[in-house]
RNA sequence: GUGGCCGUAGCUCAGCUGGUAGAGCCCCGGGUUGUGAUCUCGGCUGUCGUGGGUUCGAGUCCCAUCGGCCACCCCA
C-alpha cells in the first residue's frame, strides 16, 4: 500500500455536494453580464513574470512574495497569474483590440497566491473578473457598481456593503504622497516596520494599517480626496451622483486605497460582515494609466474582481439552497441480458425524452438493493427489466417515493409514452 | 512569514490521574432467494497525522515534524 498524496496547501476540491451553489453563482453571473452587453473572454492561466511585475507594482504584497513563478524548460519565467486584469490588458494588446477600444469583457477561472491559507483565503482560489476597457467614465463607473449591486439582488445578499473612494491622477497622487511622506517622516516613531518600509515604497498603504498606533496618526494624515486634482474632483463627484441616483448606497471611504499599484481615480470594494477577516467580496477601480504603462495605446479603463468563493460562502450563508439536479428515471435490470437490455432502454428513453434524466443502475445487485439505490437518486419512476419481463418483451414501471404503489407492465414499444405520461400527471 | 487551537474508522466524535481502541452514521449481508424509502439481527473498517524519546507498558506524558482551522498580515 502506497502512501497517500495529499491535496496541495491551500487548494480546494469543490465537490458535487457544491457544485450546485457554484453552478447558481455562476448562472446568475451570466445572466446579469448578458442584460449589461458584457462579453466573456478566456486567457491563459499562466504569463511571463515580467508582465505582473510591471502592472501589479513591484512593492506590492502579491508581487514581492506570493507568487507562485518557476521556470520552464525553455528558461522563461513564467507566473501562474495572481489576478486577471494584467493577462486580460495583454490579451487586448498583443491582439490589436485597443484601436478605438470599447470593449465590455468579464473572465473567470482560476488565480493563485501563495499565501497562508485561513477563512476565505486560498492559494488557488477563482475570480469573476470585469474590465471595460476604452471608456473615460464616470458613466462606466457608475454602470459597472450598479451591475454587481444587481448581481447580490439576483443573489439575494443583503450582507454587503458599498465603500468608494477616488484616488486621483497619477499626478495629483504623486502631489499627495509627497505630503503624506512628509507628515509621517514627523511621526516615524509611531510606524511600525512595515509602515517604515511602505513609507519609500509605498505611503499610500500606510493609510489601511491595522496596527493601532499607525491608526492614531493616520487620524490625523492628510485626506487624499482633499487632494485631488480638479478633474478627478469633478469624477468623484459626478460618480457619487450617479449612485445616489441610481439608489445605491456607499459610504465614501477616503482610507481606501488597493493594494495592487494600477489604480487611478475610481477605487470601490463592497465589503461584508459574514465571513470574518477577510471582508472585500468584490473590489476594482479605475486604471487609466496601466495600458500605457504595459506598452498599448493610451487607453482609459475600470475593472472589477469578485471573489466567487466569497460569494458563494455569502449565498450559503443567505439561506440559498441550490435546486438539486435530480433523474426522473432509474432503470434496473437483473441478469447479463436484461442489463444489456436495460442500457438500450435507457438510451431508447434519452432519445425520445430530451430533457429528462435517465439514469442506470450498473453493476449488478439484487432488486431490494436497487430500489434502495434509485429512492436515493431522487428519480420519480422506477423502470425494472428481469429475466421475466425480458423474456415477454416488457418493462415494468414502478412510482417511487409516494402513494402511488401499483407496479405495471408495458411492452417494451410503449414504454417511453407511459414514462411521458406518468412523469405529466406526477409533476 | 508570525501566533493560538486542533489531528483517533469513509464521516461526526468519545477514550478519566499512562494498562496495548469504542459509539453513532455510512457501507455490506440476513430476516423478505424479483421490489425500496420503516423495522430487526449480524458483519466489515483503524500504521490513534508522522518520527523520535521517557516507561515494564504511550492514543494518553515529553521533543521534533507535517497537516488542518482561525487570527495577524494581505486581499477576492
Amino acid at each position: 500500500m502506497s502512501r497517500n498524496i495529499p491535496p496541495v496547501t491551500g487548494m480546494k476540491d469543490v465537490l458535487s455536494a457544491d457544485i450546485g451553489l457554484w453552478q447558481h453563482v455562476e448562472r446568475s453571473w451570466r445572466a446579469v453580464a448578458d442584460a449589461y452587453g458584457y462579453e466573456e473572454i478566456r486567457v491563459p492561466v499562466v504569463e511571463h513574470t515580467e508582465l505582473f511585475k510591471r502592472a501589479i507594482g513591484e512593492y506590492t504584497d502579491v508581487v514581492e512574495k506570493e507568487m507562485y513563478t518557476f521556470t520552464d524548460q525553455g528558461g522563461d519565467s513564467l507566473t501562474l497569474r495572481p489576478e486577471a486584469t494584467a493577462g486580460i490588458v495583454r490579451a487586448c494588446i498583443s491582439n490589436g483590440l485597443l484601436r478605438g477600444a470599447r470593449l465590455k469583457l468579464w473572465c473567470q477561472g482560476p488565480m493563485f497566491r501563495h499565501e497562508k491559507p485561513q477563512k476565505g483565503r486560498f492559494r488557488q482560489f477563482n475570480q469573476i473578473d470585469l474590465e471595460a476597457i476604452g471608456f473615460a467614465g464616470p458613466d462606466v463607473d457608475i454602470e459597472i457598481i450598479a451591475l454587481t449591486a444587481r448581481l447580490w439582488k439576483q443573489l439575494g445578499l443583503t450582507r454587503v456593503k458599498l465603500q468608494i473612494n477616488s484616488l486621483g491622477t497619477p499626478e495629483s497622487r504623486k502631489a499627495y504622497r509627497a505630503l503624506l511622506q512628509d507628515y509621517f517622516r514627523r511621526h516615524l516613531d509611531a510606524l511600525d516596520d512595515d509602515g517604515k518600509r511602505r513609507l519609500e515604497g509605498n505611503p499610500l498603504r500606510i493609510l489601511d494599517s491595522k496596527h493601532p498606533p499607525t491608526q492614531e496618526i493616520v487620524k490625523n494624515a492628510p485626506v487624499l480626496t482633499e487632494h485631488l486634482d480638479a478633474e478627478s474632483t469633478a469624477h468623484f463627484a459626478e460618480l457619487r451622483a450617479g449612485l445616489d441616483a441610481l439608489g445605491i448606497p456607499y459610504t465614501v471611504n477616503p482610507r481606501l486605497v488597493r493594494g495592487l499599484d494600477y489604480y487611478s481615480r475610481t477605487v470601490f470594494e463592497w465589503i461584508t460582515d459574514a465571513l470574518g477577516s477577510q471582508d472585500a467580496v468584490c473590489s476594482g477601480g479605475r486604471y487609466d494609466g496601466l495600458i500605457a504603462q504595459m506598452g498599448g495605446e493610451a487607453t482609459p479603463a475600470i475593472g472589477f474582481a469578485m471573489g466567487v468563493e466569497r460569494v458563494v460562502e455569502l449565498v450559503r450563508l443567505a439561506g440559498m439552497t441550490a435546486p438539486a439536479n435530480l433523474p426522473d428515471v432509474f432503470v434496473m435490470a437483473q441478469g447479463d441480458a436484461a442489463q444489456r437490455g436495460a442500457l438500450a432502454l435507457a438510451e431508447k428513453l434519452r432519445d425520445e425524452l430530451p430533457g429528462h434524466g435517465i439514469v442506470v443502475h450498473c453493476g449488478s445487485a439484487k432488486f431490494k438493493t436497487q430500489f434502495r439505490r434509485a429512492d436515493e437518486s431522487g428519480a420519480r419512476v422506477a423502470l425494472v427489466i428481469g429475466e421475466d419481463e425480458l423474456a415477454r418483451g416488457v418493462v415494468a414501471l414502478k412510482p417511487l417515493k409516494g402513494a402511488e404503489n401499483t407496479q405495471s407492465e408495458y411492452p417494451v414499444a410503449e414504454i417511453g409514452a407511459r414514462v411521458a405520461e406518468f412523469l405529466r400527471r406526477s409533476t
